[in-house]
DNA sequence: TACATAAGGTACTTGGTGTACCTTATTTTC
DNA sequence: GAAAATAAGGTACACCAAGTACCTTATGTA
């Protein structure tokens, strides 16, 4: 029996997303794809207009754990460990996956906003929730709520990883930046 | 005559450095070079190991102009002109040249960071100056003169342009940046 | 049962990287 | 000044992947 519809998509979708969790973006090709899949390329066109665009559709299929938010009672503690949980999926096959799929859509900005809003790490409410908390607690100042310096953090966790290539950062700097930087930045007292 | 040596690789150099220049980095390909070059792919290959180096050797062909340290005795003056200038480079062909590198190299970490030393908008020498300066003159706070803290306004900056693939940042958002995250987190006094 | 719709199969065009191999010009060395 | 070494030119090609064309075949739907 011939599938169609419905089946076939998560069929195509599902070796797409096990074609980027094995060789990540750049091994992701319409080929393999179709072959894992047990049909052929038309069928993926059909659906998707390119590769990219179903590297994205893929990706989401690979993402669908939700980040919980941590919420101990600490500004310091409630940071850390959400941008410990931001590495520790940046670091992960799945971030370098993030990765590349960042870096071969800078020419597409509809496809990368759509992924931006989907990204595991980047999520601003997360870190404005985080923040709204600490300002009724009093351990961050009211000005912090703002979607630009809510997020410093993880993207200067993320900027470690895309401009210097590495493959996994350090506990030590995901320390450093929130002492050195976020904290000071958004935190009421202490100076 | 024939060319060889640095002649013929001044040659290459500057056909590469053109073509990244009109077409962009996706647009650079070996057998456009060797015959921008007046010379064939042998040529090239005999000198670089693969295009993502050539590109490398091109993009700083394109980049001997040196960034000028603004020292005007404000510190929020100083921070915008330069904020400005990275800006205006990375919203330039340059910058959109500058990112399809940094995305085509995310796999190869050795061009990458010698890609990072080389980048026009991110030396933090640049940074730990300005604000060596405002910490001299009471405006800036002692602990502020650290790469990282020093950094984070260009940081953020390219990261609107790498993560939301947007060809050119408002100059509202660089004064977002500036007066909303790199003031406060430098500066010595208003809080 | 007829028709429309969607999948399968296959081959192909296009474009780019990197390699092989041979010929030819230019230095270097004896 | 000739011989040998070095480096450039020329051409063709293997390889791979994206995307397209076109036809055949199965499966729903009227």
């Amino acid at each position: 029996m011939r599938r169609r519809g419905a089946v076939l998509e998560d069929a195509i979708l599902r070796a797409a997303a096990d074609e980027l969790a094995e060789s990540g973006y750049p091994g992701l090709t319409m080929d393999r794809v179709a072959k894992r899949a047990g049909t052929n390329k038309n069928a993926i066109y059909r659906r998707w207009p390119n590769r990219a665009a179903l590297g994205i559709a893929a990706y989401r299929q690979l993402m669908q754990d939700r980040t919980v938010i941590p919420d101990t009672g600490d500004l310091r503690t409630d940071v850390l460990e959400t941008l410990r949980n931001a590495n520790r999926h940046l670091s992960s096959p799945n971030g370098d996956i993030l990765r590349g799929l960042l870096a071969s859509l800078h020419t597409e900005p509809e496809l990368l906003t759509e992924l931006h809003e989907r990204m595991a790490d980047g999520g601003s409410e997360l870190w404005l929730t985080i923040l709204r908390r600490a300002v009724e607690r009093g351990q961050a100042r009211p000005e912090a709520l703002n979607p630009r310096v809510a997020t410093v953090a993880v993207v200067l966790l993320r900027n470690e990883y895309v401009t210097r290539g590495v493959t996994e950062v350090a506990d030590e700097v995901i320390v450093e930046i929130v002492d050195d930087v976020y904290l000071p930045l958004v935190s009421s007292s202490t100076r």
